[in-house]
DNA sequence: ACGATTCTCTGACTAAAGTCAGAGAATGGA
DNA sequence: TCCATTCTCTGACTTTAGTCAGAGAATCGT
């Protein structure tokens, strides 16, 4: 398998790699095209120093010197005025367009020697090398549940029941799970992360010394097919079993299949009503090993 | 298609690209680690030059801090003093070896995080873009028979046949195709390279101003699946017909299997013996439409 | 109100990566 | 034999990429 894998980032980092680098950069620094390219509509200093991972001087210096070939312009912020935002001119954009167009045309030029079934296959493969290498980048840390990226997939739980529930989704009149009830040592949140991106959340209510409920979990669509939702539980029956919780209950609505099919798979059972939540339609009970 | 591709391309290079090549540096620059890899055994300098693409000047320089720091011993070739040849000391032997280790750990680290089914998914479809970049890098081009890979090619479709016949193969019984034979006018031999390594070839000889015969139709075992066996009949075929042929014909063996579905799936139908080489069991057909 | 912090920028560096021209030794071909 | 070519090497450059320290303006927290 290793020799698989060192096989696979050679031919790839070959064929790939430094074609891409090179082949886009048209005369310009390579890290200038990057910066160029992270702008694109309108990007904070700060975010393009975070997100390219550079030293703050150094993009300074690049971004002068884009200004001075006429594609980018600096300007400050309202709300803020040390803050200063990078937004690319009509020449910038122009520049930005054909850099899209070169990846496009290298993209196509990759395929371009295969025949239709292979290029099929090609591209299926390719889906499925991105998904699971994406998947290794997951990352499970439990969370405050005022935390910016906590409440963006709260916030997005709730949406989504509300859209999937025939006549929509109220927590308000669900079994509560207020901030409280999901911060130590009531509960926890856990909150999974892809490039420091929020992709999913689920999180934990104790009841008592022995039992605890299951909450909240959700998986951003974006990240659906990657074991979000099985990695979330696995995280958080772990922390339950650290904390004692020797039975996990949760309950679910018959629309959300995934998340059922996830709790059977992983050992849940079906049990009988053990809460009158207005949208529960499933009961699942887990009794957990000691330790 | 083209945007799974350049989402393929940014996953990858991210994932991939990047740790690889800083996390072999080990605080030696970049290219002097690449330098110290691509010598493994022993290579002449021009060989080291070629394969990494760099100026001369700047290989030597390398070479001079390699040697400075105990890795490498460059000397001279015994047939040609002009040629200098570079040799891994036993400290570069060493280091090499520790590129090595690193390059495996990097690799499993990758699969890590995930869980046998999905390494398992994730290394097949690494395989599988490997095998299809590898195969967009198939060239065909006209060789002459005494070209050293077209040699390589032709021998190496001896020795096979000589392994796979169940009396072994001998040349000189089965009818010739010797080196005048494929060139031109009197016929044409094809070759199939990768990245300048010969991979495969295939032969036309001329049978008078109409017809033609197809010779030496060999496949690397470590190209195989690629798809170079079409390639290579379909470069013949688009020669043969530019050349005014209205008939191809072919003999084979019943041991070679994948030639024998190639031919039949490419349109040629088996005919009534029309030679009576001692290796020939099948004899095919296939008429060209004019142009 | 004021000290700590945040943000961007400039100046002064360094190391890596690479280019170009030509020198000197050896070899090959006519 | 001798001229063209091949091969490696050195010297003298340039560009890219990046680091580090600190200055100056604005904002935040108390």
């Amino acid at each position: 398998m290793v020799a698989q894998v060192r096989r696979f980032n050679r031919v790839v980092t070959q064929r790939v790699g430094a074609l891409d680098d090179h082949f886009l950069a048209r005369d310009r620094p390579l890290g200038e095209a990057r910066l160029l390219w992270e702008i694109a509509d309108g990007r904070e200093v700060r975010e393009l120093r975070s997100a390219l991972g550079l030293d703050s001087g150094y993009v300074s210096r690049m971004l002068r010197s884009l200004e001075a070939a006429g594609l980018v312009t600096v300007g400050p912020v309202d709300t803020d005025k040390r803050v200063r935002i990078a937004r690319l001119t009509r020449a910038g954009r122009a520049e930005r367009a054909e850099l899209d167009r070169r990846s496009d045309r290298l993209a196509s030029d990759l395929l371009g020697p295969l025949d239709d079934r292979q290029r099929r296959r090609l591209v299926a493969a390719m889906a499925d090398v991105e998904r699971l290498l994406t998947a290794t980048l997951i990352t499970v840390t439990p969370a405050d549940p005022a935390d910016d990226r906590a409440r963006f997939c709260l916030t997005s739980y709730v949406e989504e029941l509300d859209r999937r529930f025939d006549g929509g989704f109220d927590p308000a009149l669900s079994i509560s799970a207020d901030a409280e009830e999901l911060r130590p040592p009531a509960g926890v949140l856990l909150l999974a992360t892809v490039r420091s991106e929020p992709v999913g959340c689920t999180a934990l209510k104790l009841h008592g010394p022995e039992a605890a409920e299951i909450k909240r979990m959700w998986v951003s669509p974006s990240a659906r097919g990657l074991g979000v939702g099985r990695r979330l539980l696995t995280e958080i029956e772990s922390y339950a079993a650290r904390a004692g919780v020797r039975l996990l209950r949760l309950e679910t609505n018959d629309t959300l299949t995934e998340a059922i099919s996830l709790y059977r798979s992983a050992g849940y059972a079906e049990v009988e009503p053990f809460s009158d939540d207005p949208y529960a339609r499933h009961w699942f009970e887990k009794r957990l090993s000691s330790g």
